[in-house]
DNA sequence: AGTATTTGACCTAC
DNA sequence: GTAGGTCAAATACT
């Protein structure tokens, strides 16, 4: 018995091991497309990366839960859709009263590993849909704390979580602790992988796609934009960070001349952005930069821009 | 009507 | 025993 455990735990380090190499790859091919098989190579990636996570959700035992934090495990939605149940439903099927309150805590364990917590200055969109669940008043703390998860918890059993909390008001402060990863299948969105490459690569540079046609792959931008509206919002979100602000492609369908510092806008570079954000093409259209964009420049880029205007269709 | 938020109650970890 | 995290009915919103 205690060999087989043993087995069990060997596997499932090996799938994580096969789980983070993929991610990696999944990152490369993301960061340096490889040409005409760039899509391609981007479907087969994410069609491994689900067989590990399927793999990983048959193989996990409650048990390994801390001990490998990274495998995702899904809660079992046959008994609790749609979040909320009619008191007699709790006397019935799947989810008898006791057995339904011995689930309900099963996830209680304090959480102490996998938590990153970060203070602003403002309530910033992450990239993620999260729904609010609780709302505390926490001792000696002069304002409540929020409790958030995410939205696809129930439908893909993603098990993040957030907490919000002011924790000053003059200047407004907050602190926003993270709890578990993500293992939805709900791409982050520019602000995301923003806040992200803050966290993890000083020197990571974004792409920001005005792809219209919805039949292009492109699995970290699925949807993006949704809206004009959105798109401006996420260019303002940008602006937040803007010594780190890259915008930069290695297949884009427009370039922006190599040899302007769009560090420093002028007359000529911003002809040069507004020109990139207006054109369109059947293949979707990318800005490509190798210079850094500052807030000044995305300020007055925005200024500039009538985002009602630009040509492609949503 | 469907979805999201609010909020008091409940339960567990400490 | 208490503080903090979660649930779920009620309520608000779209």
């Amino acid at each position: 018995m205690e060999s087989e455990l043993a087995d069990l735990k060997m596997i499932i380090k090996e799938l994580n091991l096969g789980q983070d190499f993929t991610s990696g790859l999944r990152e490369l091919i993301i960061k340096k497309p490889i040409g005409d098989n760039g899509v391609l190579a981007q479907e087969l990636v994410e069609k491994i990366m689900a067989s590990f996570c399927k793999t990983l959700k048959m193989l996990n035992p409650s048990k390994y839960v801390n001990e490998y934090p990274q495998i995702p495990v899904a809660i079992d939605s046959s008994c609790r859709k749609g979040g909320r149940r009619s008191p007699e439903d709790s006397s019935g099927s799947c989810c008898k009263k006791s057995s339904s309150k011995d689930q309900r805590f099963c996830n209680k364990k304090r959480k102490i590993s996998g938590t990153s917590v970060k203070e602003t200055s403002t309530l910033l969109d992450d990239g993620h849909v999260w729904r609010k669940y609780g709302q505390k008043q926490i001792l000696d703390a002069p304002y409540p704390r929020s409790y958030y998860r995410c939205t696809h918890k129930f439908d893909q059993g993603c098990e993040a979580t957030k907490q919000e909390q002011r924790i000053q008001e003059n200047p407004p402060q907050f602190r926003t602790m993270y709890q578990g990863h993500h293992t939805c299948t709900t791409y982050p969105t520019v602000s995301q992988i923003f806040l992200d490459s803050q966290t993890h690569h000083e020197d990571s540079s974004i792409l920001l796609s005005f792809d219209s046609n919805v039949n292009h792959y492109n699995p970290y931008f699925p949807t993006f934009p949704s809206t004009k509206k959105d798109m401006k919002e996420e260019v303002s979100l940008s602006c937040f960070y803007p010594n780190q602000h890259q915008i930069q492609s290695s297949s884009s369908d427009y370039f922006l001349p190599f040899e302007y510092d769009y560090s420093t806008p002028t007359a000529e570079t911003f002809g040069h952005v507004k020109a990139a954000l207006s054109s369109e093409s059947d293949n979707g259209n990318f800005i490509s930069s190798g210079s850094s964009c500052t807030e000044h420049c995305m300020e007055m880029m925005l200024g500039s821009i009538d985002f009602e205007d630009l040509p492609f269709s949503i």
